[in-house]
DNA sequence: CGCTTGACACCGT
DNA sequence: AACGGTGCCAAGC
């Protein structure tokens, strides 16, 4: 068969996933964790390592709870959560909002 | 040197 | 109080 589904890196598979996010969604590291097989801490260091927008929305990820949880950026974590509520995300004392009505059904 | 993988600690139930 | 799940680090090849 062909191959047109070809299974690349699970890295690669990630930021596919990731950048299928529409704009004002997000989605958890451990939901991440799950459907690419990995450690739920692999998936942050994806992104820190790849903090290149618009390539990788990694601010469009948040830890399982609603908490921003980290953030590698020359700007700060602060700066993630005020592009979070740009989005059209709300956040509140560091913690997302009724995030859980902004998560993105993921395809598996 | 850069990239990938894993275990431990903390919080909630 | 203990177990399960999560987490943007550190070490190894």
């Amino acid at each position: 068969m062909t191959d047109a589904g070809k299974i690349k890196d699970k890295k690669q598979r990630f930021y596919d996933l990731l950048v299928q996010i529409p704009h004002g969604k997000v989605t958890t590291y451990g939901r991440l964790a799950k459907i690419i097989h990995t450690s739920p801490r692999v998936i942050g260091y994806w992104c820190a390592t790849n903090s290149h927008f618009p390539r990788v929305p990694c601010h469009r990820v948040v830890s399982s709870d609603g908490s921003i949880g980290g953030y590698t950026h020359p700007a700060g974590i602060k700066k993630k959560i005020e592009l979070l509520e740009k989005e059209g995300i709300a956040t509140k004392k560091g913690k997302i909002v009724g995030f859980q009505s902004n998560f993105f059904k993921i395809k598996k």
